[in-house]
DNA sequence: TTGACCGACTAAAACGTTTTAGCATAGCCG
DNA sequence: CGGCTATGCTAAAACGTTTTAGTCGGTCAA
């Protein structure tokens, strides 16, 4: 069964495909088309169910009203809140949302971005990695609208919208000095992106400020795309073999792992070990007892997303660079 | 910066738009196109980077190769796992996911569903509600591939992918039952779905099976979209006023929410108090005690749905309707 | 010498829109 | 009455592909 087309509609209202594309389109008035006829139009168009084919308008008028969405990983909880929410917000502004996960794989990225630019897809938010730089510059030489977020290129000058990963990190691992903590760990990445090393570079500044000597065995860096049964072994390690009362873990999904590590090796979080995570989660409130973690405010970054895409979009020249630095939150628990 | 065409090419290779085309499509041997420009049309479109704009392509060809996922939430763990799965899978196989969230409103699903047709995905998988049926019903008399998944529509006629709820909900019950409880409780919602339903007829299926009685001041049902604060008051009030030594949780959202709520009251999981899960989530493993959870087999759920979905796209005629009922593992922990 | 066939390629239609440019007719002013 | 403008509409080009139905020369068998 053939799908209507604005053709059949012509033809059933007995006019021109032209009159029916500018009703279709809101221009009916601009263009003095008379009351009749419009109803007309629009009554068919009602009963029949028809709507435009948006390929072929795509084709014709060059945008998609598709947002791509690159990520790390659709699976974390991060990011598939902050997906989320802008997908909600993307699509009352009449944008839907294609998104893909690029596993922090430089080839993926790049074929997705490619993928996307083929789809003509109308702006790009990304949560870039390290080495696709290029590409990003390309799409900005191409003239289409690049938002960064969560982790920003330096090398790329275009708006970015991201937590204040440096001072998050900072006031967190004050926190810990401030409850007489000596000997804090960090459990981190190994995968070499700005927020990641803002992270850690608040954690040597704390440690720096207060005149505790940074450790680098203190610092233990899990390898990206490994088994969890190995980090978890890896953190093991680092408790078994070093006097820790304190530990910062950079990301969510670490911090998931290394509680289960502690839990296996029977170390109780509490006052002897304070544990703070970045990047909330459900199981921290849930745990016992309760896990601090460090907030990113969602709901302001995909608001934030969303206002300077729109911005870009609509202003048809260039939009001046913004970057839009949101503090984070460190929530104290128990 | 204009980006290239097919015709750009064309002219550089001194060649037809044909010939490219042709070239671009794997069919240079079939149409007999001499090594010599093969391979100088491939050059020149290596050296300048061309990618075929895909919208004219699907103009032309009527398919997209984008697949739409219709789910409840993906910000929900169980379905952005299961997405990012499908993504994976169907990205092996040269198809994009597009997706969106329902939120459980039926006018956004249906929505959706138009906003996919007029992009004309090549398939559709949805994990359905009900009210949808008449919209569902036309995409598939449109010819259109549509697997359903996570919950079935009897009224609808095409294949279905999901776990067999019934039975682990019953043989959940069953193992509170073993354990010697007689005051089983079940936190659901509201949502009028196949698989709650399922979900509650194990539940009572099993009572009865072992001669307990039914009810219904046992059953909580919890109003989807309604704020957790909510949710985790009724649950207490369910705790406070009912004697329970075991509780099934339907969603593991509600088992988040459940676990707050007996936190904050107090009460404690264990022996005195069985608690399971539908669906598994992080914080159950790390829970203490940690939670027994129903695992749906996501990896198979998803494998199963794009070989269906495959098989339904190369197969142009009618595939026979499949419904495959995938056995959920209960996992009793601690 | 002819006709059939083959190899190597191409012209042009088609997909379903949007949009530019223009065509009637009518009314109005001077 | 001639020229203008407004009203109400439409023809056709264009977007970038794929694909059908060729064309054009050459080779080979009869």
């Amino acid at each position: 069964m053939k799908s209507l087309s604005i053709k059949d509609i012509a033809v059933k209202a007995n006019v021109s495909i032209t009159t029916v594309s500018f009703i279709i389109n809101g221009k009916a008035k601009e263009k003095s088309i008379s009351e009749a006829v419009i109803e007309k139009v629009e009554k068919i168009i009602e009963e029949s169910g028809y709507k435009p084919n948006q390929i072929a308008r795509s084709l014709r008028t060059g945008n998609s009203n598709i947002i791509g969405l690159i990520i790390e990983d659709i699976s974390n909880s991060f990011f598939s809140r902050i997906a989320r929410l802008i997908e909600d917000k993307a699509y009352k502004r009449g944008y839907k949302i294609i998104y893909s996960s690029t596993e922090n794989n430089v080839d993926k990225a790049k074929e997705l971005i490619n993928m996307f630019k083929s789809r003509k897809v109308d702006a790009y938010i990304i949560s870039p990695i390290k080495g696709i730089e290029e590409d990003i510059q390309m799409l900005l030489d191409d003239g289409n609208p690049v938002i960064l977020f969560d982790r920003n290129l330096s090398d790329i000058n275009t708006s970015y919208v991201g937590a204040d990963h440096f001072n998050a990190s900072h006031q967190s691992i004050q926190s810990f000095i401030d409850q007489g903590k000596k000997n804090i760990a960090l459990v981190t990445t190994d995968i070499n992106v700005e927020q990641i090393i803002e992270r850690c570079d608040g954690y040597k500044k704390a440690l720096e400020d207060n005149g505790i000597k940074y450790d680098d065995n203190l610092v233990l860096k899990i390898h990206f795309n490994q088994e969890e049964r190995e980090t978890i072994a890896q953190i093991q390690e680092l408790f078994e073999n070093k006097k820790i009362d304190a530990v910062l873990f950079a990301t969510n999904y670490l911090a998931i792992s290394g509680l289960k590590a502690l839990k296996q090796i029977n170390k109780k979080v509490g006052d002897d070990l304070g544990v703070i995570a970045y990047d909330d989660h459900e199981a921290f409130e849930l745990h016992t007892p309760r896990i601090s973690a460090v907030q990113q405010p969602l709901e302001e970054i995909a608001e934030t997303i969303i206002k300077l895409i729109l911005n870009q979009l609509s202003s048809k020249g260039k939009s001046p660079v913004e970057e839009v630095i949101i503090p984070a939150r460190l929530v104290i628990r128990d």
